[in-house]
This record gives C-alpha cells, sequence and structure tokens, in this order.
RNA sequence: GUCCCCGUAGCUCAGCAGGAUAGAGCACCAGAUUCCUAAUCUGGGGGCCACAGGUUCGAAUCCUGUCGGGGACGCCA
C-alpha cells in the first residue's frame, strides 16, 4: 500500500460517512507544494454527482479530518479542493516502515502473473544499431519492473532468423561461392564445423543481398527459393543457416552483456519451425484458411473496423512461411512451456498493424486470448530533420559505435576534472563505460515509450542537468558521506526526526516511490520510474546542499540525517536498477 | 485515399482518468566552494499549450473540423 492509498482510504471513509462514495477521497501529491502536501479533489466531482454545492461537501469532509492526529492541517481551498498536510511524526513513521521493507516501497502486484517478456528482435547478420536501442533498454527495464512488482517474467531475444532474410543471405553466398559444399544440392552432410566465412562477411554480405533483392524480381526469386529450401530442410543450407547464427548470437551476447541487457530465452524463429505443420493443419481444420493467389492466408477484418486490416500470409505462394506465422507458433510454443497469464512484445510502433493481426488470428484459433496479448510500441528514433537518424554519411549507426562515443566522452570529463587521479586503468574504464551508458539509457528511456523523439547526439552525451551521470553523482555522494560518517566514528543512522523543509521534501519523495512504480508498472512505461529516479535524487541534492550531516553537532539530528541518506541510496540504487543503469562506486 | 501518432518556453521534452498561478533540463543572465564530491546548489528573464468551433461551473487535457510533421496499409521483418 502506498502512502496516497493510505491517505485516499482515510479520506474515501469521511466521504462514506457523508453518504458519498469513498473512490471520490483520492489523493494525490499536490499541484500546489506552496500550499499543501497532498490534496483531494473529490468534493468537485461529489458536487457534480449529487447536485450540491463543493465547498459545503468540502467543509463537511474537512471538518472530519481535523480530528485526524496524522494531519498537521486540512483546509478547504478554491472552488472545493481539500489541501492535506501531514505531522512530521507520522511522515517520520510512515519512512521507518519504509526504510524497514526490503523494496524500500515499491508497488507489488497483488496478484503476480507470469509474463513472456519479448523485446529482442535482431537480426541474424545484422549488427545492434541505434534503433535496437530502444527495444533492449525498455524490455530490459520493464522486465526488471515486472519482477520489482513480484511477476515472474521470461525474457525472449526472440531472434530473426527464419525468414526471407536467411534465403537473401544464402543466395548471396551461393552466386559468390558455388563451389562451397553447402550449395551441392544432394549433399546431406556432413559439412565443416567451421563456418565458411566470417561474421564481418556476414555483415558486408546482408545489405548487398538485400539491395539486390530490392533491385531485381529474378534475383528476389532466387531468395524465396532459398527460404522455402531453407525451411523444407536442405542439408546443405541448414548447416550454413547454423553457422550463420551461431557467429551473430555470440556478437549479439557480446553486445547486450555491454548494455547490460540479459535474456533467458535465446530461441528465434526457427525454434518453433516443427510446430508451423501442426499448426496450419489445425487452423485449417478449424475452417480459418483461404487460398488467395497462391498463398494460404486468414482473414481477420471485422464488420466494425476503422482502417482496413489486411489478411494474415500465412504460408507465401512459394510455399514458404514468413513472420505471421512464426510468431503465431510461438504463441503456441510459449503456451505449452509456461502457460503464462500474458505475453508482452516491445516492438516498434511501426509493427501495430503485425500484431493486431497476429493477436486476431490467435483469437480465432483459441491459442491465446487476444486481451493477453500486448503490443508494447515504441516510438522511432529520429534526426533532427525529423526524419530517422543516420550519420552524415547516410548511415545507420551502430549500437557499438554509440556506446563507444559515450565511453570517449566520459573518459574526457573524467579527464579534465582533473576526477581521474588515483584511478587505475581499471577503474578508469569501469567508470567511464557506466557514466557513459547511463547517460545513453537514461536519455533514452525518460521519454515516454510511445513517443517517437529526437535523437541528439548532444544530448546524449551531456553530462549535466537531468541526465543519467546527475543520478549516478547523487548515488555516489551518498554513499561518501556514509563512508565518511563511518570513518569519522560519529554514530549510526538513527530514527527519524525532521528539522529542515528540505528534510520533508526529501522524506515525502521518498513515500512517493510506491506511485511511480505502480504508475510505471501499470502503463508498462518506464519514463515514471526516471522521473521519480530525478527527482530524488535533486531532492538530496538540495537536502545535501542545505544541511549538515557528518559534521551537525547535534546527535539526534546527525543520525536521523544519516538514516535519511542511507534510505535514499538505497532507493536510488533501486531505482537505478530497474532502469538498467549501474552506479560505479566513485565518479 | 483510409487509419494511427504527434504539434506546449529559443532547443529537447514532461504534464492529457478535466480542476488552483502550465513544469523540467539545456541555453542565457546573476550568485554560492576556509565545511560531507561544484558532474552540485540558489535566484532571474522567457508561453495566444498549432488554429477554429463544441461539451463543462471549469479544457493544454474530452469531442468535431482545419493546417503542419511522422508512420502504417496482403506475399520484407
Amino acid at each position: 500500500m502506498t502512502l496516497t492509498d493510505e491517505l485516499s482510504a482515510i479520506v474515501g471513509a469521511a466521504f462514506a460517512d457523508e453518504d458519498l462514495a469513498p473512490s471520490l477521497g483520492r489523493v494525490k501529491a499536490s499541484d500546489r507544494p506552496d500550499l499543501a502536501q497532498f490534496q483531494c479533489n473529490g468534493p468537485l466531482a461529489a458536487a457534480k454527482a449529487s447536485k450540491r454545492n463543493p465547498r459545503e461537501i468540502a467543509e463537511a469532509i474537512v471538518k472530519r479530518l481535523s480530528a485526524d492526529r496524522r494531519f498537521s492541517a486540512a483546509s478547504i481551498a478554491g472552488p472545493g479542493f481539500i489541501n492535506i498536510t501531514l505531522e512530521d511524526s507520522f511522515i517520520a513513521s510512515r519512512l521507518e516502515a519504509l526504510g524497514a521493507d526490503g523494496k524500500l516501497g515499491a508497488w507489488a502486484n497483488p496478484a503476480p502473473e507470469e509474463i513472456v517478456l519479448d523485446y529482442g528482435g535482431p537480426n541474424v547478420a545484422k549488427p545492434l544499431h541505434v534503433g535496437h536501442l530502444r527495444s533492449a533498454i525498455i524490455g530490459e527495464s520493464l522486465k526488471r519492473l515486472f519482477r520489482l512488482a513480484g511477476d515472474t517474467v521470461h525474457a525472449d531475444v526472440h531472434l530473426g532468423d527464419w525468414g526471407l532474410q536467411m534465403g537473401q543471405l544464402l543466395s548471396e553466398l551461393e552466386l559468390r561461392r558455388p563451389d562451397l559444399p553447402y550449395f551441392d544440392e544432394k549433399k546431406v552432410g556432413p559439412f565443416p564445423v567451421e563456418s565458411p566465412i566470417s561474421l564481418s562477411d556476414l555483415e558486408e554480405m546482408y545489405p548487398v543481398a538485400s539491395a539486390a533483392c530490392k533491385a531485381d524480381p529474378a534475383r528476389a526469386d532466387l531468395a524465396r527459393k532459398a527460404t522455402k529450401a531453407l525451411q523444407d530442410g536442405r542439408p546443405g543450407y541448414r548447416a550454413l543457416w547454423r553457422h550463420f547464427v551461431d557467429l551473430s548470437v555470440k556478437a549479439l551476447k557480446a553486445d547486450y552483456r555491454d548494455l547490460g541487457v540479459d535474456f533467458d530465452l535465446w530461441n528465434g524463429e526457427a525454434a518453433v519451425d516443427p510446430l508451423i505443420a501442426e499448426m496450419t493443419a489445425d487452423l485449417e481444420a478449424k475452417g480459418l484458411v483461404e487460398r488467395s493467389d497462391g498463398a494460404q492466408i486468414i482473414r481477420v477484418a471485422r464488420d466494425d473496423d476503422k482502417k482496413t486490416v489486411p489478411p494474415i500470409i500465412l504460408v507465401n505462394s512459394e510455399g514458404a512461411v514468413g513472420y505471421h506465422a512464426t510468431d503465431i507458433a510461438t504463441i503456441i510454443d510459449r503456451v505449452r512451456q509456461f502457460s503464462p497469464d500474458r505475453m508482452l512484445y516491445v516492438v516498434d510502433n511501426r509493427q501495430a498493424l503485425h500484431f493486431e493481426q497476429v493477436f486476431r488470428a490467435s483469437e480465432l484459433a483459441g491459442y491465446f486470448p487476444e486481451g493477453r496479448l500486448e503490443h508494447l510500441g515504441f516510438g522511432t528514433m529520429n534526426g533532427k530533420d525529423g526524419k530517422p537518424f543516420k550519420t552524415r554519411a547516410g548511415d545507420v549507426v551502430k549500437l557499438r559505435d554509440l556506446i563507444d562515443m559515450v565511453d570517449a566522452k566520459a573518459r574526457e570529463r573524467l579527464a579534465e576534472g582533473g576526477l581521474a587521479e588515483g584511478y587505475d586503468a581499471e577503474e578508469l574504464a569501469d567508470v567511464a563505460r557506466k557514466v557513459g551508458v547511463s547517460a545513453l539509457k537514461f536519455a533514452d528511456l525518460s521519454n515516454p515509450r510511445t513517443t517517437d523523439y529526437v535523437f541528439d547526439l548532444d544530448r546524449f552525451t551531456a553530462f549535466e542537468g537531468r541526465t543519467g551521470p546527475y543520478l549516478l553523482y547523487a548515488s555516489v555522494r551518498v554513499r561518501s558521506v556514509l563512508r565518511k560518517a563511518k570513518e569519522a566514528g560519529v554514530g549510526e543512522p538513527g530514527s527519524l526526526v525532521i528539522d529542515a523543509g528540505e528534510e520533508r521534501d526529501l522524506a515525502l519523495r521518498l513515500l512517493s516511490f510506491g506511485d511511480a512504480v505502480r504508475l510505471a508498472y501499470e502503463k508498462r512505461m518506464p519514463h515514471f520510474l526516471c522521473e521519480h529516479a530525478f527527482l530524488l535524487a535533486q531532492a538530496f541534492s538540495k537536502f545535501y546542499a542545505s544541511c549538515r550531516i557528518v559534521d551537525e553537532p547535534r546527535a539526534e539530528l546527525r543520525a536521523s540525517r544519516l538514516a535519511l541518506a542511507a534510505v535514499t541510496g538505497r532507493q536510488l540504487d533501486l531505482a537505478l536498477g530497474v532502469l538498467g543503469i549501474d552506479v560505479p562506486v566513485r565518479m
């Protein structure tokens, strides 16, 4: 139960005593912190419903609340707002409870769920680029958020390893190296253990093959036929495919590790290949499949659709399956493996129609209820011109290059401030990486998930203001203060005494963590957590600037402030952990 | 053409289960360090919330339309 839940219950009871709906007692943090800490707008809504005077209702409620010792003030303002200010002793008692809670007041899901979270989607043979940044870090953050709330989460990278792009690659290599044993149609094996080409060969081939197929229909036909042959199990193609996947997965794992992104499942589309035949037969038996222009389709349009929802191409005219089919088969596979309550897909907004189609087909076939499949779309990252971000040369920016850029910027910053003194090479590298990646992640995660945003290198590498490094700095300072206190032997953290306004503000901010967690969870939007982390770090910085801690002469106050700092440090680190941001020991 | 998203300070963006004086960061101006990390803190200027209607006691927030930007729309993923 969060603090505002508790306050809402108290105020709701007062509404109930006035024969009004308790839900009208919803309390939230005040929009006018200069006037009060919390507010309730219920009387205005109550007035509308019961045709009474809002101020009259507010007056009756306030009269009841005024008797409550937990409130230092309850008053009416404006047309009928109820302004509430808490007794410091009450704030202190709630903060003590928060400190004793292992999850620092985080909201817990009352009915924990089993969730499959799909947030990778990288393609074999394609290095991660800026476009993959969002799904990786939003997904990672949601995974940690759901787990914090008590859910069980299976994180699935869901590799793109089975569609037409595999046929494009196979045919490309076949054109270049027809002599390789893999391309002998009659040969069933064994094939060499070592891949005939390297990862960089693969990454070079992909855009070439893709462009060639786009330009030349005959070339594209080769790719489609190769895709079909791969899916039909031609041994040479399968062996080569295995090499491609192994090379890519190795590189992808390294890239994701550097970003602090970790998957439980490394399956790809190909993993459900054995289910395809069974599934298409089942869909056929259920009467959902139609023939159209040589392809097998499923119609998913509805009479009340405002937009045209095209049918799913289950099997194309070549006889091969695409990602519609593998996505539906993946739903079946996940149900069999985990029988989850929900499946979530963190994928670009532009895929919205695709998921709509897949979810409807899943519902029609009775595989999984549509309402428990969620496409958590995210906005695209654009350049300053509003178009998808590219380098000056017109290329997409590789994720690795981006990480190197922020890393270099962090080293520069450490050097110019003379901050790197006393760091050995290893710690320097560690601090630079953590500072750089925190900037990257926070800049991205602090945007609402669904909106597009402008990718601005200066902003991503800025270390002042509302940035990742600002949060790290606050966390490091907390740790430093606690260490100094220990060294100086000034005593242990003790019970809370609220003295200065900055202490009260910090305490109230700490107590709002539960609301932030719940909001982020319910909306599946990590930026609410970013907001909280920033406001918390800011409240701490203000507290730190105006209140002495280690050398505060009054022992009771010193102990209280140490406790406040300790709880802040723990909650900040927890929040940063959920965002996937690692904190260096010092910076 | 149909549908979806967006338009808020010079810039990048919050706020949109309607509510009080629309916020933050950056940039700009002025300050703070004999003292726990100045990657910090304090103060200041800066807004017809794209536009026009509508609903409401009350609209940045809900509805309709216009303009502007982006995106999606059967054999790519």
